[in-house]
DNA sequence: AGCATCTTACTGACTGTTCAGTTATTTACT
DNA sequence: AGTAAATAACTGAACAGTCAGTAAGATGCT
């Protein structure tokens, strides 16, 4: 990953890798049949990885459902501001696209996941009325985007005027608060049902 | 950026883009001293062509807020939506961080110019107390965000299962949707009925 | 134990190919 | 004729992939 994630998949030379793996080149072309399928076994290696830590991520459920929120948000935040992270995500958008079940699984099994577990915690808010009544799958995903594209710009934070005035705790604070304040039950509940969503008029 | 666009810069072939650009490869080398040159050039002009359809999109100041914010969400969203876009934004993923004065550029005057815009507006519905009190650039990165995370899963609809049985109106009346749940100021008189009719105007 | 054979893991020099960049030549226009 | 623009054939470096060879241990035989 190192390599890979420096140069991408084409410009990556094997050679690299190999030194970087501390052995010969030949000894790589004893375990994989070439350069790609070595990359492919890499993401799908490290992809379980994530797999593993998301499962560790353990939700309180005896907490309320902000808490509990807040929580996966900071847990999700500090995986997503991981070099590695980056690197995958990165490799993911600029090469699996010629790969393209492995981008289906990367896709399936990283924010997918999320969005499952952000739903979830979104579900029980809304049955104890923390929150609105709302679509929360629509709204998990609402959240993973937000987090998603500011761990990225934070990534690049001193090129990316955005968020170059922000720490990484403060970004994620604004983040939380601004889905909150979409998804909390306010005083008065407003009359937009959540089935209204404009998938009607098509 | 057909052939960019297609490998990454270090896998096109500059036999194909002659082909492609209907010249011989040694052309090529009278206009550009070099692959890497001919790549950043060709970046920088496709970013003034974005800056230049991006001043294009008129706000009527005379409409409200909520309504200049859904008509630049539209028009954003149809740009982000576009081939061209989506491999523009690749590419600066996953090759500018080798360009970094080409990526704080692309930052800045891509998504920096529609974060500022987005800005205005909701200044202005802040005034006319459309929306709530807020830090506005804070709120228009947010709305940054979720446009732009959307347009690249929507980018890879068939691979991504959290867009994939959704349309692109669909998707865009929700994150509108969302946004404004967060932004509209909540108690007052507000047209109940046409909330959610953002994307159907035309 | 001593010796021989087999096996596994690895190496790194070598090969063939691909392709960025160059140059000698042709084309087209004034 | 002169010259600017374009070409297509060429060159050389980089590098993926190969393979003959090495070394270290395991196995088996006396």
């Amino acid at each position: 990953m190192d390599v890979f994630g420096e140069s991408g998949l084409a410009a990556a030379r094997l050679e690299d890798i190999a030194k970087r793996a501390g052995v010969s080149k030949g000894t790589i072309y004893l375990y994989f049949p070439n350069k790609e399928t070595l990359f492919c076994e890499m993401i799908r290696q490290l992809v379980g990885d994530t797999i593993i830590k998301a499962q560790e991520r353990a939700i309180a459920t005896s907490a309320s459902a902000m808490e509990q929120l807040a929580d996966y948000a900071h847990s999700v935040w500090q995986h997503i501001r991981t070099p590695m992270f980056e690197k995958l995500h990165r490799l993911s958008i600029g090469e699996l696209r010629n790969f393209p079940s492995l981008l289906e699984f990367f896709q399936r099994e990283v924010p997918g996941r999320n969005v499952q577990a952000i739903a979830g915690i979104l579900r029980h808010g809304i049955a104890t009325g923390e929150f609105r009544e709302m679509d929360e799958m629509e709204s998990a995903r609402m959240f993973q985007a937000l987090i998603l594209s500011h761990g990225i710009w934070c990534a690049q934070r001193e090129r990316n005027a955005l968020v170059a005035h922000l720490t990484d705790e403060e970004v994620l604070a604004q983040l939380l608060d601004f889905f909150l304040g979409a998804v909390r039950k306010d005083a008065d509940s407003r009359p937009a049902a959540p089935a209204s969503s404009a998938a009607n008029k098509a």
